[in-house]
DNA sequence: GGCGGCCGTCGAAGCGCTTCGACATCCCGG
DNA sequence: CCGGGATGTCGAAGCGCTTCGACGGCCGCC
């Protein structure tokens, strides 16, 4: 315990592997070597070594680490902050990155998808991650062609068109769709509606959106249902505006799959002010939030955030390790039946 | 433009600054002095290295800046991530906290609350940040003695009950909660009620919940009001079960506090079913993200979570700078008044 | 009994950058 | 016309870590 004058814990003095060395009594790549592992040190050096580690308090210094041994134990977490995102769904996201990350003793570096690609092109060449992820991944996404080109390790949340070379985690929303209608079909119902994400998700090519609409529609045509599906704005009277001209247009649905948080809440508001009852008049099923649909006593597709933040991580974690992945990852949906539902003539 | 062969500004090849340097022909150092301006540098050699660096594509590479000048150039966002919080203002807040401290040049690394202490030991020990900002700051804060022994640069979001020595950023919620019972005193309701956070965040000690509850108890005995205050649970039935006994208890309240994001929209739902009318029996004034009054046409306070997001960026800059911050930057409340506020009789 | 091999450890060479002191060069004033 | 302070640039010395090659000692084997 020869603990150098004024050494302390505390702020002001940083301890260095060469004070770890010197307390331990061998040398600075040894200290090195007994952190990492990565050659044989015999039991009772490690000991002294990881006793010193302790004693001194010693936490590698990140950028020293990061120059030399060209990782920075670090990945991004590009985060599409624009407002009006599923913004439950991104929190719950955001900390299963976290956490998981935390688990493979990586830390997080928030980026916001604003910066753009040269955001990314930034973060890439000042060497501050190893890998990146990607939320919120359009069909046809721009920052897709420059990862590629950047051969950056990403996973994307999401899932383009063209998933060549990436490894891309999603919920399976087509399956989800079908899911939903599938549920309403074996409840009797013939005729159902898909109120969507606002027009200008599809537009963007977002692709749960579009996913999710493909399956409703593949479920019904399969299943002889008539379904119709149509965007939904954010905001109570838009919403409100919206159901009621689907309802005057299409006065004998019987189901309806809502998709879009936002709407949740003022769909249940207003239909029974519209005259339906649910779930005696109409049937509601949702793919969203687990949390929100539950509040609601809503049967609901769950978007399983933290399972795909998880997911997402792991993926990551082995692509820095050169291991192979899938290219596509998807999760499979699972229906929370509540009370929303019930079949004709309950 | 003598460019070595096969270097191009995509993967695999880093730019060093030594690139630039010999791609400009000037020295390392020069390169750096042009890029930090911490020493004169003729204008004709500034624009050739500049020249240089763009044609190069080249980023400093972050750890070896690191490395050299003892600065990261990254802040960390200590968020609680816990569930249940509130997530559309955290979310807010945390977009303009990357979005300000891009604009300054820093990077923003995502910390969980739960790592907890060690976590930001950690960070301090590994230099990975410059400086820290931390969410959700309880009166007694256990990290907060932490941070004045690491003497790491912070500025806390919330409100310690000791902040010598800090800095501190908040919405100033005793007057947010004198405001609300203002507005509804100037409405002429005498028998108001705040329906606050869950007991859970009370028992917390934490400091927006007491402090608005204290607002809101002062300006009533200042203005001569009855005010009751009760914590508020989450989900649906336990604000049904709260507001109907509250107003079993005192049936002649005519005027609402809500300071609980996720009760607003069960109470305004929840108030018809019980027999009032809003605003016509019962004007109804919330603490909490505007986007959420606003789509409900509610009056309240909002949570400026953005511009709390900003000014705390600002802060630590400051300090970063060693530049002399206050302890305490508290933000004046503004009431935006909207459908769920009347006067009685109206 | 000697030698090849393995194990455990060490020293040194960078990683790419910042920064300090040194050194020209130029211009001004005496 | 020369000294001296700006002004502009350079070279070298680290920052704290990883990693490579080297090397001594030990064991087991022929």
């Amino acid at each position: 315990m020869t603990t150098a004058p004024g050494r302390g814990r505390t702020g002001g003095d940083p301890v260095t592997i060469a004070d770890v060395a010197r307390h331990a009594g061998v040398a600075a790549s040894t200290v090195s070597y007994v952190l990492s592992g990565k050659r044989a040190i015999s039991a009772v050096t490690r000991d002294r070594v990881l006793a010193s580690v302790r004693a001194l308090g010693y936490h590698p210094n990140a950028g020293a680490r990061a120059l030399a041994s060209r990782k920075a134990n670090v990945i991004a977490l590009v985060l599409p902050l624009r407002t009006g995102m599923q913004v439950p769904v991104v929190m719950q996201f955001a900390t299963a990155v976290v956490t998981t990350a935390r688990r493979h003793d990586h830390d997080v570096l928030l980026v916001t998808s604003d910066e753009g690609p040269a955001g990314l092109r930034r973060i890439a060449a000042a060497a501050m991650v190893d890998g990146v992820l990607l939320m919120d991944v359009e069909l046809e996404d721009s920052r897709v062609p420059l990862l590629r080109e950047l051969a950056l390790p990403s996973v994307l949340i999401g899932h383009p068109s063209d998933t060549t070379a990436l490894a891309c985690v999603d919920l399976d929303f087509h399956r989800a769709g079908e899911v939903c209608v599938e549920h309403l079909a074996g409840l009797g119902h013939r005729r159902v509606a898909l109120l969507g994400a606002p027009a200008a998700v599809y537009a963007r090519g977002t692709g749960f959106a579009h996913r999710t609409r493909a399956g409703v529609l593949a479920a019904a045509a399969r299943l002889g249902l008539d379904a119709v599906t149509l965007p939904c704005e954010e905001g109570r009277t838009a919403i409100r505006r919206d159901l009621a001209s689907l309802l005057d247009r299409h006065p004998d649905i019987r189901g309806l799959v809502v998709q879009n948080e936002s709407a949740v809440g003022p769909v249940l508001a207003t239909l029974p002010a519209l005259g339906r009852q649910v779930p005696t008049d109409m049937s509601v099923v949702a793919v969203c939030p687990d949390q929100l649909a539950e509040q609601a006593g809503l049967t609901c597709v769950p978007v399983p955030a933290e399972e795909v933040g998880r997911q997402a991580v792991t993926l990551l974690m082995r692509r820095l390790r050169d291991e192979p992945v899938p290219e596509v990852t998807l999760l499979e949906p699972r229906l929370a039946v509540r009370d929303s539902t019930a079949g004709r003539g309950q």
